[in-house]
DNA sequence: TTGACTCACTTTGTATACATTTATTATACA
DNA sequence: TGTATAATAAATGTATACAAAGTGAGTCAA
């Protein structure tokens, strides 16, 4: 029962993060959320370690827990990588994974599709979070897991505005990104790696393009004129 | 000066798994270490759960920490991913590296060289270690950083033999892998990474055949009569 | 002898109190 | 008014005390 609390608020702590509730610097002060969440601060201290190791956050020298930032050179490397980690994670899921595992992925894959079309941007995050941690938990590869993990943190953070979709373009996005979940299930279940390692290229594709949006967005119009013929460009 | 107990607290406990002073599996109760180590057990208790998110240690339920196992199907996935993640750091290494991290390189190769040479070979695989992990941190890229972490907890205690040279041959390997790393900092330094990849992938083939000797030994031997010809055999 | 149960003992988990460090405010002085 | 410094408040870090869970020896009944 206590111990639930404990590994709860972990759980929570990481959700927080990921949908920028918590925004990255941000300060986490001991006694509130030990209060909040109904324990005392050392249980919560262990867990801010743990979230430390983890990457979610990292703890400074007298001044407490601070959310992991997300500087802009760090970025650039989050683009490079994310390629060579997913399609390894993918590949070996396709290999190894259990039945029972093809079978949560499903429910997580269900929730997510019900979640992204009722435009809950938030709870879509989480459980495309969720989804993509399965599938590393099914290449059976603690060391690419870990750093999967890290990789999801920062893609589920910056991603965040991608679940909430706006123009027509976005809600075609997020349509196409859930028939890619699906096919990267059926090619995971019927082990096909080579598939599955095409299939999650594209759905990084999908995601990057939208990400870069979002890191890079279109500059503002510099023709002032220009702008009543295109009332909503901003 | 408190702090600076449990910093060191954390990085010995590292140490003494990495030399197998404390074995996998193996139990770490809270109060002797405590006492051991002059901090109480509240400090000691936020240590192992940043070493548990790290890989070195697992905590259960109401038993307390364990030192991380390193189970057979895991090392098949070792062997598997070892070149990737390596020669994938070794490319960024000599990418990012800054002249400041070529020269603390250089001076854990220094030290390296020592231990290997007089046959220390507990010091030897830490400071492999450290040489490891510095090229690691060239790299600039926390997402691929976190799965060589992993990997080396793994590969240090796994080679916990390889720098406790017995035969000639064992000697000669010691030697190829001082030269291979000092080949490998030039690499880094003239940040020509594709030759650096190279020199990583030689390097890891060196290591992957001792590792697969110790995990794979030389079955013992089914005539009797013809060990007397050879008597170093076993 | 075996098996289940009890009770003492050991170990882990949590809360609280205290020490130490940092942040903030107030005051003095230029 | 602005800066420096002292005093105060707030937050973090650690130790200790207590609660809860696990472990094991010993006992007794089948």
């Amino acid at each position: 029962m206590a111990k639930l609390k404990k590994t709860k608020c972990a759980a929570d702590l990481r959700a927080r993060i990921l949908r920028q509730e918590l925004a990255p610097g941000c300060d986490l002060d001991e006694v509130s959320l030990a209060a909040e969440y109904g324990i005392s601060r050392t249980p919560l201290r262990e867990v801010f370690h743990r979230l430390a190791a983890e990457g979610y956050i990292r703890i400074e020298e007298n001044r407490g827990g601070k959310v992991a930032s997300m500087d802009f050179p760090v970025l650039r490397v989050f683009f490079q990588t994310a390629p060579l980690v997913y399609s390894s994670i993918a590949r070996q899921a396709a290999e190894n994974r259990t039945s029972v595992q093809v079978a949560g992925l499903k429910d997580t894959q269900l929730a997510f599709t019900k979640a992204a079309r009722a435009g809950d941007a938030a709870q879509s995050g989480l459980l495309n979070h969720a989804f993509h941690e399965q599938i590393g938990e099914m290449a059976q590869n603690p060391y690419l897991f870990a750093a999967l993990m890290r990789m999801l943190i920062d893609h589920t953070r910056l991603g965040q505005t991608f679940f909430a979709p706006q123009s027509s373009e976005d809600q075609a996005r997020v349509k196409k990104a859930i028939e890619q979940h699906d096919a990267m299930i059926s090619a995971i279940e019927a082990q096909e790696p080579s598939l599955a390692i095409d299939l999650t290229l594209q759905h990084w594709e999908l995601s990057r393009d939208q990400l870069e949006k979002f890191v890079r967005p279109d500059p503002l119009p510099i023709d002032v004129i220009s702008m009543k013929d295109r009332p909503r460009a901003v």
